[in-house]
DNA sequence: TCGTCGTATCCGCTAGGGCGAATACGTCCA
DNA sequence: TGGACGTATTCGCCCTAGCGGATACGACGA
């Protein structure tokens, strides 16, 4: 592999806007569902309805979502007659989540209690004062 | 250790909350100026007020920013009196980046039309071409 | 010890973006 | 040809999280 031989002066692009690119472009993955999705989608094609079965949210937000996906070249979009078949072109995603889970993994206590992203990622609260 | 050896036909995390850890993980790399300020760090390490001069934001608002990263395990803090010093301590934070930039530039103009995720990232065209 | 400096946290404010529901649009079958 | 089906888009609601400014807290120097 070898991949990074030489820790890069220059991690983010020099355009103005690359770096907005870039955060837009991990923002796309910064949602529970995509990330399902993504992983979805990783082995083989399906269509809109099995993906709304698959993470259980209304049609759509999953069309949504993979459209969102799609635009972010993250998924590939095939149309076959009334059905939209999609799936994971570019397996460098899966590096970039695989690479991700792992610094997420060995940081899983500290992220969790970061309070400065997300409060907290439970749904659990439903119990409104009697 | 020897967490996660084989590659997986599992991209994400089996645990419930994993999938919402790896998302909360992708967030925080969601922001442009985290991203700036990864970049910074990454060579070598800065205090607060320096970052704040390299992004140009209020005291505040980096502070927290820096809080974010370290809570996440992309940076690393050394106390020293009444300085913080923060670095990149984990270099797979650069590849992270590196492989989501390369991605996102195969990508860019799709990536610049989406209005999925953000509307406009720069100070936007009004004439509108009609 | 007091004032200054560096840092962290808190407080409103505001915008981005996720959600379900409703609806529009195109395709296929009877 | 009309109705059922699959998909995409829109709408209003609400919460997450970014922002500047104010302020609290600890460390240093005079």
């Amino acid at each position: 592999m070898a991949a990074v031989p030489e820790p890069p002066a220059t991690l983010l692009p020099t355009e103005p806007n690359g770096v907005e690119m870039v955060a837009k472009f991990f923002r796309a993955l910064g949602d529970p569902v995509r990330l399902r999705l993504l992983e979805f989608l990783l082995h083989k094609e399906h269509t809109v309805t099995e993906c709304v079965a698959q993470v259980g949210l209304s049609q759509g937000r999953v069309s949504t979502h993979l459209g969102c996906l799609s635009d972010c070249g993250y998924v590939q979009v095939r149309r076959r007659g009334r059905f939209a078949h999609y799936k994971v072109t570019d397996l460098r995603v899966a590096e970039l989540v695989l690479l991700a889970r792992s610094l997420a993994a060995d940081n899983a206590a500290a992220l969790a209690a970061c309070m400065r992203i997300t409060p907290a990622p439970e749904p659990e609260r439903k119990d409104a004062a009697s």
